[in-house]
DNA sequence: CTCCCGATAT
DNA sequence: ATATCAGGAG
């Protein structure tokens, strides 16, 4: 089997299997997605939507964040962990959009990432799914199935988001990458992958246990 | 590489 | 007890 062949066989299933991805983070805006994709760091999107269904419905505007004390923000998003990291992050990147950019959320990679505690995959999740931008995202789900299908040979989240680039057409950046976040929480787990349910499993490498 | 955070699954 | 959860910074 070619490498193509292999690729075009689990493009085909995880579009059957994930006809209509969307992201799982509740936003309306650009900004509510980057506030929640900070917070979706080592958490699960269910509770980072708790926190932000309460959040969103005390603080609006950009200029709103850059207003509220550290403290009271830190309550806020406990739930979610690493919270001290986050809410720094979430004024940090509040403060430079209200300064820098007219209290819009940028809408490019190169723009995005200069903002604090935003990384390439946080920029990605935030392009495709508020600004319709392809991107790749390299997130641990995308990670771990990447290398369990043998797309890539790296370790390193920027040379995987490099390799997928290379082999998945740029219109299919987004989507793939949400079907493989679904597809890696539902199915291909980290702890206990559901191999014998997999919609993959005669198309995948990796051993089925 | 470590640290940040705590809940949950195994 | 330990690995894992939509990572990023120092």
């Amino acid at each position: 089997m070619t490498k193509n062949r292999h690729i075009q066989n689990i493009f085909r299933i995880l579009k059957a299997t994930y006809p209509d991805v969307k992201t799982a983070l509740r936003h309306r805006n650009p900004l509510q997605l980057l506030i929640a994709t900070i917070l979706s760091a080592q958490c699960t999107d269910e509770r980072v939507n708790e926190v932000t269904k309460k959040l969103f419905k005390q603080l609006k505007t950009a200029q709103d964040f850059v207003e509220i004390s550290l403290a009271e923000l830190e309550e806020l998003i406990r739930p979610t962990g690493f919270f001290k990291n986050k809410a720094k992050s979430v004024k940090g990147c509040c403060k430079a959009i209200v300064e820098n950019h007219g209290g819009k959320v940028p809408g490019t990679l190169e723009e995005l990432v200069k903002l604090p505690g935003v990384g390439r995959k946080t920029a990605n999740v935030v392009l495709g799914s508020a600004f319709g931008v392809p991107g790749v995202v390299v997130d641990t789900h995308v990670k771990r199935l990447s290398q369990r299908l043998e797309l890539t040979d790296n370790t390193d989240p920027i040379k995987i988001e490099m390799d997928l680039m290379k082999i998945v057409p740029e219109e299919l950046w987004s989507e793939f990458s949400l079907q493989l976040i679904f597809h890696g929480r539902k199915i291909c787990k980290a702890r206990k992958p559901e191999c014998p349910l997999c919609p993959l499993n005669k198309v995948c490498p990796y051993p089925t246990q």
